[in-house]
DNA sequence: GAGCTTACTCGTCATCTGACGAATAAGGAT
DNA sequence: ATCCTTATTCGTCAGATGACGAGTAAGCTC
Protein backbone atom coordinates (compact mmCIF):
# COMPACT_ATOMS: atom_id res chain seq x y z
CA UNK A 1 0.00 0.00 0.00
CA UNK A 2 1.86 3.33 0.85
CA UNK A 3 1.81 6.64 -1.63
CA UNK A 4 -1.97 6.07 -1.79
CA UNK A 5 -3.07 9.58 -2.70
CA UNK A 6 -6.74 10.67 -2.07
CA UNK A 7 -8.28 10.22 -5.40
CA UNK A 8 -9.71 13.59 -6.44
CA UNK A 9 -11.90 14.48 -9.65
CA UNK A 10 -10.16 16.55 -11.84
CA UNK A 11 -11.27 19.86 -12.59
CA UNK A 12 -10.64 22.59 -15.17
CA UNK A 13 -9.09 26.15 -13.52
CA UNK A 14 -12.04 28.29 -13.41
CA UNK A 15 -14.49 25.60 -12.17
CA UNK A 16 -12.41 24.46 -8.77
CA UNK A 17 -11.74 28.05 -8.23
CA UNK A 18 -15.30 29.14 -8.41
CA UNK A 19 -16.06 25.58 -5.79
CA UNK A 20 -13.68 26.92 -3.46
CA UNK A 21 -14.15 30.20 -3.62
CA UNK A 22 -18.00 29.00 -3.24
CA UNK A 23 -17.43 26.57 -0.29
CA UNK A 24 -15.23 29.38 1.06
CA UNK A 25 -17.76 31.87 1.56
CA UNK A 26 -20.23 29.52 3.27
CA UNK A 27 -17.35 28.12 5.72
CA UNK A 28 -16.28 31.84 6.31
CA UNK A 29 -19.78 33.14 6.75
CA UNK A 30 -20.40 30.25 9.42
CA UNK A 31 -17.64 29.59 10.88
CA UNK A 32 -16.36 33.26 11.11
CA UNK A 33 -13.03 34.12 13.43
CA UNK A 34 -9.91 32.34 12.77
CA UNK A 35 -9.69 31.64 9.15
CA UNK A 36 -7.75 28.61 8.81
CA UNK A 37 -6.74 27.43 5.32
CA UNK A 38 -6.55 23.64 6.52
CA UNK A 39 -10.58 23.29 7.53
CA UNK A 40 -10.80 25.56 4.54
CA UNK A 41 -9.66 22.86 2.33
CA UNK A 42 -11.21 20.35 4.22
CA UNK A 43 -14.35 21.96 3.75
CA UNK A 44 -14.02 22.24 0.21
CA UNK A 45 -12.45 18.60 -0.25
CA UNK A 46 -9.14 19.60 -1.32
CA UNK A 47 -5.78 19.49 0.14
CA UNK A 48 -4.71 22.83 1.54
CA UNK A 49 -2.16 23.10 -0.66
CA UNK A 50 -4.28 23.53 -3.41
CA UNK A 51 -5.31 26.57 -2.62
CA UNK A 52 -2.22 28.37 -2.92
CA UNK A 53 -2.26 27.49 -6.44
CA UNK A 54 -5.14 29.44 -7.24
CA UNK A 55 -4.44 32.28 -4.54
CA UNK A 56 -1.38 33.74 -3.58
CA UNK A 57 -2.12 33.91 -0.05
CA UNK A 58 -5.28 33.75 2.78
CA UNK A 59 -6.14 37.31 2.46
CA UNK A 60 -6.47 37.47 -1.64
CA UNK A 61 -8.50 34.58 -1.16
CA UNK A 62 -10.70 36.61 1.61
CA UNK A 63 -10.81 39.36 -0.55
CA UNK A 64 -12.14 37.31 -3.47
CA UNK A 65 -14.98 35.90 -1.54
CA UNK A 66 -16.05 38.91 -0.24
CA UNK A 67 -16.04 40.90 -4.04
CA UNK A 68 -18.03 37.77 -5.40
CA UNK A 69 -20.45 37.05 -2.19
CA UNK A 70 -21.37 40.84 -1.59
CA UNK A 71 -21.98 43.33 -4.32
CA UNK A 72 -22.61 40.17 -6.87
CA UNK A 73 -26.19 38.95 -5.91
CA UNK A 74 -27.50 42.97 -5.93
CA UNK A 75 -30.62 43.18 -8.77
CA UNK A 76 -30.17 45.85 -10.92
CA UNK A 77 -33.76 45.35 -11.89
CA UNK A 78 -35.18 46.28 -8.42
CA UNK A 79 -34.20 49.79 -9.83
CA UNK A 80 -36.43 49.73 -12.35
CA UNK A 81 -39.08 48.02 -11.08
CA UNK A 82 -39.36 50.45 -8.11
CA UNK A 83 -39.53 53.38 -9.95
CA UNK A 84 -42.33 51.79 -12.39
CA UNK A 85 -45.24 54.85 -11.67
CA UNK A 86 -47.34 52.37 -13.20
CA UNK A 87 -47.87 51.08 -9.76
CA UNK A 88 -48.94 52.41 -6.44
CA UNK A 89 -45.48 52.77 -4.46
CA UNK A 90 -46.64 50.72 -1.57
CA UNK A 91 -46.81 47.68 -3.71
CA UNK A 92 -43.92 48.76 -5.15
CA UNK A 93 -41.94 48.78 -1.91
CA UNK A 94 -43.74 45.17 -1.18
CA UNK A 95 -42.78 43.33 -3.52
CA UNK A 96 -38.98 44.85 -3.87
CA UNK A 97 -38.49 44.22 -0.12
CA UNK A 98 -39.68 40.40 0.06
CA UNK A 99 -37.07 39.76 -3.18
CA UNK A 100 -34.64 41.78 -1.14
CA UNK A 101 -34.76 40.08 1.47
CA UNK A 102 -35.48 36.66 0.70
CA UNK A 103 -32.29 37.41 -2.66
CA UNK A 104 -29.77 39.55 -0.93
CA UNK A 105 -30.57 39.29 2.90
CA UNK A 106 -29.48 35.55 3.15
CA UNK A 107 -27.68 34.21 5.94
CA UNK A 108 -24.47 33.87 4.16
CA UNK A 109 -24.90 37.74 2.62
CA UNK A 110 -25.57 39.16 6.25
CA UNK A 111 -23.06 37.57 8.29
CA UNK A 112 -20.35 37.91 5.37
CA UNK A 113 -21.37 41.28 4.84
CA UNK A 114 -21.40 42.45 8.93
CA UNK A 115 -18.34 39.45 9.35
CA UNK A 116 -16.53 41.79 6.61
CA UNK A 117 -16.33 44.83 8.87
CA UNK A 118 -14.35 43.73 11.71
CA UNK A 119 -11.63 43.22 9.01
CA UNK A 120 -9.34 45.68 7.48
CA UNK A 121 -11.51 45.46 3.72
CA UNK A 122 -14.73 46.46 5.24
CA UNK A 123 -17.18 45.88 2.23
CA UNK A 124 -20.32 47.78 3.77
CA UNK A 125 -18.71 51.59 3.08
CA UNK A 126 -18.49 50.76 -0.68
CA UNK A 127 -21.72 48.85 -0.29
CA UNK A 128 -23.39 51.33 0.96
CA UNK A 129 -22.64 54.40 -0.99
CA UNK A 130 -22.07 52.32 -4.14
CA UNK A 131 -25.65 50.69 -4.08
CA UNK A 132 -27.74 51.32 -0.91
CA UNK A 133 -27.51 55.31 -1.08
CA UNK A 134 -29.02 55.54 -4.75
CA UNK A 135 -31.71 52.86 -3.58
CA UNK A 136 -32.64 54.89 -0.52
CA UNK A 137 -33.01 57.82 -3.13
CA UNK A 138 -35.41 56.07 -5.50
CA UNK A 139 -37.68 55.03 -2.92
CA UNK A 140 -37.66 58.30 -0.60
CA UNK A 141 -38.13 60.38 -4.34
CA UNK A 142 -40.93 57.36 -5.42
CA UNK A 143 -42.90 58.09 -2.28
CA UNK A 144 -42.62 61.70 -2.50
CA UNK A 145 -43.63 61.58 -6.19
CA UNK A 146 -46.61 59.91 -5.33
CA UNK A 147 -47.18 61.98 -2.19
CA UNK A 148 -46.93 65.12 -4.34
CA UNK A 149 -44.23 66.63 -1.53
CA UNK A 150 -41.32 68.13 -1.73
CA UNK A 151 -38.13 66.18 -0.10
CA UNK A 152 -35.41 68.12 1.18
CA UNK A 153 -32.49 69.07 -0.94
CA UNK A 154 -29.33 67.59 1.02
CA UNK A 155 -29.14 63.80 0.38
CA UNK A 156 -27.69 62.82 4.08
CA UNK A 157 -31.37 63.79 5.19
CA UNK A 158 -32.83 61.86 1.62
CA UNK A 159 -31.02 58.76 2.83
CA UNK A 160 -31.61 59.25 6.57
CA UNK A 161 -35.19 58.54 5.28
CA UNK A 162 -35.08 55.62 3.62
CA UNK A 163 -33.11 54.37 6.17
CA UNK A 164 -35.72 54.44 8.54
CA UNK A 165 -37.25 51.61 6.47
CA UNK A 166 -34.34 49.66 4.86
CA UNK A 167 -32.55 49.66 8.66
CA UNK A 168 -35.71 48.20 10.22
CA UNK A 169 -35.64 45.59 7.39
CA UNK A 170 -31.80 44.86 7.70
CA UNK A 171 -32.23 44.68 11.29
CA UNK A 172 -34.62 42.31 11.11
CA UNK A 173 -32.08 40.16 9.01
CA UNK A 174 -29.55 40.70 11.47
CA UNK A 175 -31.58 39.25 14.41
CA UNK A 176 -32.43 36.43 12.23
CA UNK A 177 -29.44 35.55 10.92
CA UNK A 178 -26.66 36.87 13.22
CA UNK A 179 -28.57 36.29 16.41
CA UNK A 180 -30.49 33.64 15.66
CA UNK A 181 -33.72 34.56 16.76
CA UNK A 182 -36.98 32.66 15.88
CA UNK A 183 -39.09 35.16 14.18
CA UNK A 184 -42.37 33.64 14.53
CA UNK A 185 -44.61 35.85 12.77
CA UNK A 186 -44.43 35.36 9.06
CA UNK A 187 -41.54 37.43 7.64
CA UNK A 188 -43.24 38.62 5.01
CA UNK A 189 -46.39 40.04 7.12
CA UNK A 190 -43.43 41.84 9.38
CA UNK A 191 -41.95 43.58 6.37
CA UNK A 192 -45.34 44.53 4.78
CA UNK A 193 -46.12 46.14 8.35
CA UNK A 194 -42.62 48.07 8.34
CA UNK A 195 -43.66 49.27 4.99
CA UNK A 196 -47.23 50.53 6.58
CA UNK A 197 -45.14 52.38 9.44
CA UNK A 198 -42.90 53.78 6.79
CA UNK A 199 -45.76 55.39 4.72
CA UNK A 200 -47.98 56.58 7.63
CA UNK A 201 -44.75 58.23 9.43
CA UNK A 202 -43.30 59.59 5.80
CA UNK A 203 -44.64 62.85 6.14
CA UNK A 204 -44.12 63.77 10.07
CA UNK A 205 -40.84 62.31 9.61
CA UNK A 206 -40.33 64.51 6.96
CA UNK A 207 -41.52 68.01 8.89
CA UNK A 208 -39.36 66.83 11.88
CA UNK A 209 -36.29 66.63 9.31
CA UNK A 210 -37.50 69.42 7.61
CA UNK A 211 -36.74 71.83 10.15
CA UNK A 212 -32.64 71.18 9.84
CA UNK A 213 -32.81 72.11 5.98
CA UNK A 214 -33.44 75.52 6.92
CA UNK A 215 -30.73 75.55 10.23
CA UNK A 216 -27.29 74.72 10.68
CA UNK A 217 -25.20 71.44 10.19
CA UNK A 218 -23.68 71.18 13.27
CA UNK A 219 -25.41 70.07 16.21
CA UNK A 220 -23.56 66.52 16.23
CA UNK A 221 -23.12 64.74 19.06
CA UNK A 222 -19.81 63.54 20.15
CA UNK A 223 -17.14 61.86 17.79
CA UNK A 224 -18.96 62.79 14.71
CA UNK A 225 -18.20 65.91 12.86
CA UNK A 226 -17.06 65.97 9.21
CA UNK A 227 -18.34 65.55 5.41
CA UNK A 228 -21.77 65.23 4.20
CA UNK B 1 23.12 43.95 33.24
CA UNK B 2 20.50 41.73 32.47
CA UNK B 3 17.92 40.11 34.59
CA UNK B 4 16.40 43.83 33.40
CA UNK B 5 12.63 43.38 34.22
CA UNK B 6 10.53 45.85 32.94
CA UNK B 7 9.45 47.67 35.91
CA UNK B 8 5.56 47.66 36.67
CA UNK B 9 3.13 48.88 39.30
CA UNK B 10 1.88 46.24 41.20
CA UNK B 11 -1.55 46.39 41.58
CA UNK B 12 -4.53 44.35 43.84
CA UNK B 13 -5.66 41.64 42.55
CA UNK B 14 -9.25 43.01 41.98
CA UNK B 15 -7.65 46.15 40.07
CA UNK B 16 -5.50 44.59 37.62
CA UNK B 17 -8.31 42.27 36.91
CA UNK B 18 -10.83 44.92 35.82
CA UNK B 19 -8.18 46.76 34.00
CA UNK B 20 -7.25 44.07 31.90
CA UNK B 21 -11.20 43.10 31.62
CA UNK B 22 -11.64 46.72 30.57
CA UNK B 23 -8.50 46.86 28.15
CA UNK B 24 -9.03 43.28 26.50
CA UNK B 25 -12.85 44.95 25.81
CA UNK B 26 -11.36 47.72 24.07
CA UNK B 27 -8.82 45.59 22.07
CA UNK B 28 -11.49 43.15 21.30
CA UNK B 29 -14.22 45.58 19.99
CA UNK B 30 -11.39 47.40 17.79
CA UNK B 31 -9.38 44.37 16.69
CA UNK B 32 -11.37 42.00 16.49
CA UNK B 33 -10.91 38.63 14.59
CA UNK B 34 -7.76 36.53 15.92
CA UNK B 35 -7.90 37.35 19.38
CA UNK B 36 -3.60 36.65 20.16
CA UNK B 37 -3.42 36.59 24.24
CA UNK B 38 -0.18 38.26 23.54
CA UNK B 39 -1.42 41.69 21.66
CA UNK B 40 -3.91 41.23 24.19
CA UNK B 41 -1.30 41.29 27.03
CA UNK B 42 0.16 44.43 24.86
CA UNK B 43 -2.58 46.65 24.73
CA UNK B 44 -3.11 45.88 28.06
CA UNK B 45 0.49 46.74 29.53
CA UNK B 46 1.06 43.68 31.15
CA UNK B 47 3.38 40.26 30.33
CA UNK B 48 1.02 37.79 28.67
CA UNK B 49 1.46 35.39 31.56
CA UNK B 50 -0.41 37.45 33.87
CA UNK B 51 -3.51 36.91 31.81
CA UNK B 52 -3.23 33.38 33.02
CA UNK B 53 -2.68 34.02 36.76
CA UNK B 54 -6.39 35.76 36.55
CA UNK B 55 -8.26 33.50 33.68
CA UNK B 56 -7.70 29.83 33.22
CA UNK B 57 -8.09 30.36 29.26
CA UNK B 58 -8.68 32.39 26.77
CA UNK B 59 -11.86 31.31 25.98
CA UNK B 60 -12.68 32.14 29.93
CA UNK B 61 -11.05 35.95 29.31
CA UNK B 62 -13.69 36.45 26.68
CA UNK B 63 -16.55 35.28 28.40
CA UNK B 64 -16.17 37.53 30.95
CA UNK B 65 -15.49 40.50 28.79
CA UNK B 66 -18.76 39.57 27.20
CA UNK B 67 -20.29 39.50 30.58
CA UNK B 68 -19.11 42.57 32.17
CA UNK B 69 -19.54 44.96 28.94
CA UNK B 70 -22.63 43.86 27.10
CA UNK B 71 -25.25 42.89 30.38
CA UNK B 72 -23.45 45.70 32.58
CA UNK B 73 -24.60 48.91 31.02
CA UNK B 74 -28.84 48.91 30.83
CA UNK B 75 -29.85 51.13 33.58
CA UNK B 76 -33.11 49.28 35.33
CA UNK B 77 -34.21 53.10 35.24
CA UNK B 78 -35.02 53.01 31.81
CA UNK B 79 -38.66 50.93 32.62
CA UNK B 80 -39.45 53.17 35.40
CA UNK B 81 -39.09 56.39 32.85
CA UNK B 82 -41.11 55.00 30.36
CA UNK B 83 -43.61 53.73 32.26
CA UNK B 84 -44.29 57.29 33.33
CA UNK B 85 -47.58 57.82 32.68
CA UNK B 86 -47.28 61.73 33.38
CA UNK B 87 -45.53 62.27 30.51
CA UNK B 88 -46.54 62.02 26.89
CA UNK B 89 -45.68 58.60 25.24
CA UNK B 90 -43.68 60.51 22.55
CA UNK B 91 -41.65 62.74 25.08
CA UNK B 92 -40.82 60.13 26.63
CA UNK B 93 -39.60 57.48 24.01
CA UNK B 94 -37.33 60.69 23.13
CA UNK B 95 -35.84 60.94 26.13
CA UNK B 96 -34.96 57.28 26.39
CA UNK B 97 -33.74 56.81 22.88
CA UNK B 98 -31.33 59.31 23.26
CA UNK B 99 -30.13 58.04 26.42
CA UNK B 100 -30.06 54.47 24.97
CA UNK B 101 -27.99 55.88 21.97
CA UNK B 102 -25.53 57.59 23.99
CA UNK B 103 -25.19 54.88 26.69
CA UNK B 104 -25.33 51.95 25.36
CA UNK B 105 -24.90 51.81 22.10
CA UNK B 106 -21.56 53.06 22.05
CA UNK B 107 -19.29 51.87 19.41
CA UNK B 108 -17.47 49.57 22.06
CA UNK B 109 -20.66 47.93 22.79
CA UNK B 110 -22.32 47.84 19.62
CA UNK B 111 -19.13 46.18 18.54
CA UNK B 112 -18.65 43.49 20.83
CA UNK B 113 -22.26 42.18 20.68
CA UNK B 114 -21.97 41.68 16.94
CA UNK B 115 -18.68 40.17 17.04
CA UNK B 116 -19.91 37.93 19.78
CA UNK B 117 -22.71 36.72 17.22
CA UNK B 118 -19.94 34.93 15.59
CA UNK B 119 -18.74 32.93 18.82
CA UNK B 120 -19.72 30.06 20.47
CA UNK B 121 -21.04 32.47 22.79
CA UNK B 122 -23.35 34.81 21.10
CA UNK B 123 -24.50 36.91 23.86
CA UNK B 124 -27.56 38.59 21.78
CA UNK B 125 -30.33 35.49 22.35
CA UNK B 126 -29.73 36.29 25.85
CA UNK B 127 -29.94 40.05 25.83
CA UNK B 128 -32.44 40.26 23.95
CA UNK B 129 -34.77 37.65 25.31
CA UNK B 130 -33.86 38.54 28.57
CA UNK B 131 -33.83 42.71 28.37
CA UNK B 132 -34.89 43.59 25.22
CA UNK B 133 -38.25 41.85 25.02
CA UNK B 134 -39.79 43.16 28.19
CA UNK B 135 -38.32 46.71 26.81
CA UNK B 136 -40.39 46.27 23.71
CA UNK B 137 -43.10 45.19 25.09
CA UNK B 138 -43.46 48.22 27.60
CA UNK B 139 -42.40 50.68 24.90
CA UNK B 140 -45.74 48.76 22.90
CA UNK B 141 -47.51 48.77 25.92
CA UNK B 142 -46.83 52.50 26.83
CA UNK B 143 -48.00 53.83 23.02
CA UNK B 144 -51.14 51.56 22.72
CA UNK B 145 -52.43 52.13 26.14
CA UNK B 146 -52.26 56.45 25.44
CA UNK B 147 -54.14 55.81 22.22
CA UNK B 148 -56.54 53.41 24.06
CA UNK B 149 -55.87 50.73 21.49
CA UNK B 150 -56.07 47.21 22.11
CA UNK B 151 -53.01 45.27 21.39
CA UNK B 152 -52.87 41.22 20.28
CA UNK B 153 -52.55 38.61 22.18
CA UNK B 154 -49.82 37.12 20.69
CA UNK B 155 -46.32 38.72 23.01
CA UNK B 156 -44.11 37.76 19.01
CA UNK B 157 -46.16 40.27 17.46
CA UNK B 158 -45.76 42.89 20.03
CA UNK B 159 -42.34 42.24 19.80
CA UNK B 160 -42.46 42.55 16.16
CA UNK B 161 -44.30 45.93 16.56
CA UNK B 162 -41.45 47.89 18.79
CA UNK B 163 -38.68 45.98 16.82
CA UNK B 164 -39.57 48.55 14.37
CA UNK B 165 -38.22 51.44 15.72
CA UNK B 166 -35.70 49.44 18.34
CA UNK B 167 -34.60 48.04 14.86
CA UNK B 168 -34.16 51.13 13.28
CA UNK B 169 -32.75 52.80 15.58
CA UNK B 170 -30.48 49.74 16.39
CA UNK B 171 -29.33 49.30 12.53
CA UNK B 172 -28.25 53.52 13.34
CA UNK B 173 -25.73 52.35 15.46
CA UNK B 174 -24.49 49.20 13.30
CA UNK B 175 -24.16 52.03 10.57
CA UNK B 176 -22.32 54.28 12.61
CA UNK B 177 -20.14 51.96 14.59
CA UNK B 178 -19.55 48.66 12.12
CA UNK B 179 -19.80 50.19 8.69
CA UNK B 180 -18.17 53.22 9.92
CA UNK B 181 -20.52 55.82 8.20
CA UNK B 182 -20.69 59.31 8.87
CA UNK B 183 -24.01 60.15 10.32
CA UNK B 184 -23.82 63.79 8.77
CA UNK B 185 -27.48 65.27 10.04
CA UNK B 186 -27.81 65.35 13.92
CA UNK B 187 -28.38 61.70 15.43
CA UNK B 188 -30.97 63.46 18.17
CA UNK B 189 -32.71 64.38 14.81
CA UNK B 190 -32.37 61.44 13.44
CA UNK B 191 -33.90 59.32 16.06
CA UNK B 192 -36.68 62.28 16.53
CA UNK B 193 -37.40 61.04 13.03
CA UNK B 194 -37.52 57.63 13.49
CA UNK B 195 -40.06 57.98 16.70
CA UNK B 196 -42.39 60.44 14.74
CA UNK B 197 -42.39 57.64 12.28
CA UNK B 198 -43.07 54.94 14.06
CA UNK B 199 -46.01 56.69 15.99
CA UNK B 200 -47.66 58.04 12.90
CA UNK B 201 -47.62 54.68 11.29
CA UNK B 202 -48.43 52.48 15.06
CA UNK B 203 -52.35 52.26 14.11
CA UNK B 204 -52.05 51.05 10.46
CA UNK B 205 -49.04 48.91 11.47
CA UNK B 206 -51.24 47.45 14.26
CA UNK B 207 -53.84 46.65 11.87
CA UNK B 208 -52.08 45.03 9.63
CA UNK B 209 -50.71 42.66 12.54
CA UNK B 210 -53.72 41.95 13.67
CA UNK B 211 -55.22 40.05 10.64
CA UNK B 212 -52.62 37.41 11.65
CA UNK B 213 -54.06 37.47 15.55
CA UNK B 214 -57.24 35.11 13.61
CA UNK B 215 -55.84 33.50 11.41
CA UNK B 216 -52.72 30.28 11.40
CA UNK B 217 -49.13 30.29 12.63
CA UNK B 218 -47.75 28.70 10.23
CA UNK B 219 -46.80 30.52 6.94
CA UNK B 220 -43.17 31.24 7.28
CA UNK B 221 -40.91 31.12 4.45
CA UNK B 222 -37.73 29.29 4.28
CA UNK B 223 -35.86 28.22 7.24
CA UNK B 224 -38.01 29.05 9.84
CA UNK B 225 -40.03 26.44 11.86
CA UNK B 226 -40.31 25.85 15.62
CA UNK B 227 -41.13 28.14 18.66
CA UNK B 228 -43.07 31.53 19.37
C1' DG C 1 -0.41 5.00 -26.93
C1' DA C 2 3.07 8.53 -26.43
C1' DG C 3 3.74 13.09 -24.90
C1' DC C 4 2.64 17.12 -22.41
C1' DT C 5 0.22 20.34 -19.71
C1' DT C 6 -1.35 21.32 -15.28
C1' DA C 7 -4.66 20.08 -11.50
C1' DC C 8 -3.63 18.10 -7.53
C1' DT C 9 -1.14 16.11 -3.21
C1' DC C 10 2.77 15.05 0.09
C1' DG C 11 6.02 16.56 3.13
C1' DT C 12 8.28 20.21 5.39
C1' DC C 13 9.77 24.71 7.44
C1' DA C 14 9.85 28.96 10.09
C1' DT C 15 6.87 31.24 12.87
C1' DC C 16 3.24 31.96 15.96
C1' DT C 17 0.01 30.52 19.46
C1' DG C 18 -1.98 29.10 24.03
C1' DA C 19 -0.39 27.54 28.11
C1' DC C 20 2.41 27.09 32.23
C1' DG C 21 6.60 25.97 35.61
C1' DA C 22 9.62 28.52 37.98
C1' DA C 23 11.81 32.49 39.49
C1' DT C 24 11.49 37.45 41.21
C1' DA C 25 10.31 41.39 43.89
C1' DA C 26 6.62 44.83 45.60
C1' DG C 27 4.73 46.16 49.54
C1' DG C 28 1.82 45.11 53.63
C1' DA C 29 2.11 42.94 58.42
C1' DT C 30 4.78 42.19 62.44
C1' DA D 1 14.35 45.33 59.62
C1' DT D 2 12.45 40.86 58.63
C1' DC D 3 9.13 37.97 56.92
C1' DC D 4 5.66 36.45 53.82
C1' DT D 5 2.12 36.69 50.58
C1' DT D 6 1.28 37.10 45.87
C1' DA D 7 1.43 40.19 41.75
C1' DT D 8 4.36 40.03 38.11
C1' DT D 9 7.79 38.44 34.68
C1' DC D 10 11.07 35.18 32.08
C1' DG D 11 11.75 31.29 29.50
C1' DT D 12 10.02 27.40 27.24
C1' DC D 13 7.14 23.72 25.06
C1' DA D 14 3.90 21.18 22.13
C1' DG D 15 0.90 21.99 18.68
C1' DA D 16 -1.03 24.72 15.02
C1' DT D 17 -0.56 27.86 11.18
C1' DG D 18 0.61 30.04 6.51
C1' DA D 19 3.36 29.11 2.88
C1' DC D 20 5.68 26.49 -0.66
C1' DG D 21 9.22 23.10 -3.19
C1' DA D 22 8.85 19.02 -5.31
C1' DG D 23 6.71 15.47 -6.96
C1' DT D 24 2.44 12.65 -9.13
C1' DA D 25 -1.05 11.50 -12.30
C1' DA D 26 -5.52 12.88 -14.89
C1' DG D 27 -6.91 13.52 -19.17
C1' DC D 28 -6.40 16.26 -23.31
C1' DT D 29 -3.98 16.39 -28.15
C1' DC D 30 -1.72 14.32 -31.88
Amino acid sequence: MQKRRTPRKRLTHDERKALILDRAAEYLSENGFPVRTRRLAAAAGISQRLIYHFFPNKSALIDEIYDSAIAGPFKAIWFVELADRSKPVAERLRAFYRDYYATLLTRRWTRLLIYSSFSAQNMAPRYISGIIHRLLETIVEEVAAERGVKLPAEKPVVHEIGWILHGAVSHLAIRRHLFRANISVPVELVIDAQIDSFLAGFEPMLSRLAQRSAGESRRSNGAQRRRA
